[in-house]
DNA sequence: TTCTAATTCAACCATATTGTTGAATGTAGT
DNA sequence: ACTACATTCAACAATATGGTTGAATTAGAA
């Protein structure tokens, strides 16, 4: 149950890492815009914005509601709580000090009983 | 204090957007591996392997040791928390509904003010 | 119908990414 | 010096990405 989510998290991934794509959202979370709003701040064609906006919508990160002649867009929050849940996953990693120190020495363990055997004590 | 780190950011979500990388960091969550021990369990060649393990180490998200000959590489745990602190930036849209509820009346009533004012009551 | 506005589509271009193969590097063992 | 091993480097090809511009779409307003 580790990484049946894949394909999601790539689109996902590759989503956030770009950082037109990544301040839209943070615009985003502080209310629904429309595409030429999300395109205003960018020095960028509104195509090119458009495209952004796409990949997003294909990442599951927004939503895109058509009212009158304009595209209302809004923040869709599951997708970064997927990431956010994979993430976490590592959480030990960075908190728990200890649990990355036992890590570390379990495998010490057993690479040393692994392979070489000489060198203790 | 929102988006200083964009650059490493965008490298972090950008190695983590690949499945190859990320199945390498679960495999390197368990202890540390060599390149050949990181590049075995895919269907490509060793040195496509190792440019994938050049991507998360520029991300920071790996580090890497020369022993002996080979090279052993260990999981850096701070550009994940780096991009799980992101994330958690979104938390309480997925959390706290009543939260999102609240910010969308704010951004109402604030476009409401802004625009056209002639509908109210 | 015609005008205008918001957005996408299509074609195109430059660059980045991901993979290949074969040669090069560095280091220990013989 | 030679061999073997782990890894990278270099050159190349296919595809993806991110941008441009100009035409097409869509729908209300005049």
């Amino acid at each position: 149950m580790v990484e049946l989510e894949t394909p999601q998290l790539n689109s996902i991934f590759h989503a956030l890492g770009d950082a037109t794509r990544r301040s839209m959202l943070q615009v985003l979370a502080e209310g629904e815009r429309t595409v030429s709003q999300l395109a205003e701040p960018f020095d960028m064609s509104l195509a090119a914005a458009s495209k952004h906006i796409k990949v997003l919508e294909n990442a599951g990160l927004i939503r895109r509601e058509v009212r009158w002649r304009t595209h209302v867009c809004h923040l869709e929050p599951s997708p970064l709580a997927t990431a956010h849940d994979w993430l976490g996953h590592y959480e030990n990693f960075w908190t728990n000090r200890l649990d990355i120190l036992d890590r570390l020495l379990r495998d010490e363990d057993e690479r040393a009983a692994n392979s070489k055997k000489g060198n203790d004590k």
